[in-house]
DNA sequence: TCTAACCTGATC
DNA sequence: GATCAGGTTAGA
């Protein structure tokens, strides 16, 4: 469910809402959903307090002490997190439970239970392997960086944007809003980009990723914010979820097509495919 | 690098 | 009843 821009709102949220406060104790966990390092429990948890919350790519991070432990959360595709109060019914499909000070509860629910939590010492962190193979956050990621990058790649330029090691955070709804605005097919080869198709690549992740944190995030079906509230990027969406609606930049019907697996939407007048008189041109400059 | 699999619910 | 879903990953 969520990207980037929507974990770095439920990470605000939590920061905010969590900071300071006192976990008394672990009071549910699904055993596929909540995982321990080495040499911890469900004990470990028990009277640490919450001292901030940040996120890498999609993946949660909420700092607790003492002793520098990290609660790592990973939402995947419908994953929630929520601060509610400790006499309300928990809701369906709510696989963790974590009691805190002022009679309310941190609860994690996860209608798929893709979702993941796992407990660690701030150290273990550096070995985890969704962690370790992230690679730079879209704001840290250099243009000659991302350049080397697809021209090692085969495959579509739509996969590489989703393969969490060439940059971190970027999934299915923003792929397809960035290629948008970058006026680039998704089915292009990553490898065949020229210059200014790779610049106008680079800046279309930064100002799309930067306008959906902006927005709130996007709420197709189930993202909401810890308290409730919804996203309304989608309501800015070009191209995501609007097949067979007119482009808002050029009028022609947005299309839906299945790009690595993915359903994936775009404009056929915005993101050509590459035309031959196009690649022939090229070849004449580049002698 | 791509596909199928992991789950459940919503929608066709 | 079949298909699809905002993610990740083991295995081909």
């Amino acid at each position: 469910m969520p990207e980037l821009p929507e974990v770095e709102l439920v990470a605000a949220e939590l920061r905010a809402v969590l900071t300071g406060r006192k976990l008394r104790r672990l009071r549910h966990a699904h055993a596929d959903v909540l995982s321990y390092g080495p040499g911890l429990d469900a004990a470990a948890l028990s009277g640490r307090e919450f001292t901030g919350a940040g996120r890498r790519g999609k993946m949660l991070l909420l700092q607790l002490s003492p002793s520098e432990l990290v609660l790592t959360v990973h939402l995947r595709m419908t994953g929630r997190l929520a601060v509610e109060p400790a006499d309300s019914d928990p809701p369906v499909h709510c696989h963790v439970i974590l009691e805190l000070d002022g009679d309310e509860e941190l609860r994690f629910t996860d209608a798929r239970r893709f979702g993941r939590m796992q407990l660690l010492e701030r150290a273990q962190l550096a070995e985890d392997s969704f962690l370790r193979r992230l690679g730079p956050e879209p704001g840290e990621l250099e243009l000659h960086t991302l350049r080397e990058r697809l021209a090692r790649r085969h495959g579509s330029l739509k996969g590489a944007l989703l393969d969490q090691s060439l940059v971190a955070g970027l999934g299915n709804i923003y792929v397809d809003e960035i290629l948008h605005r970058a006026g680039l097919h998704p089915a292009l080869p990553a490898s065949a980009l020229r210059s200014e198709e790779s610049a106008r690549l680079h800046e279309s992740i930064d100002v799309v990723i930067a306008a959906a944190i902006e927005a709130g995030g996007s709420t197709i079906r189930d993202y909401r914010k810890p308290s409730g509230e919804f996203g309304s990027y989608q309501l800015a969406h070009q191209v995501f979820g609007r097949a067979g609606q007119a482009c808002p930049r050029c009028g022609a019907d947005v299309v839906k097509i299945v790009v690595v697996g993915r359903g994936t939407h775009l404009c056929p007048d915005c993101q050509p495919k590459r035309r031959r008189k196009a690649r022939r041109t090229r070849q004449v400059i580049g002698k």
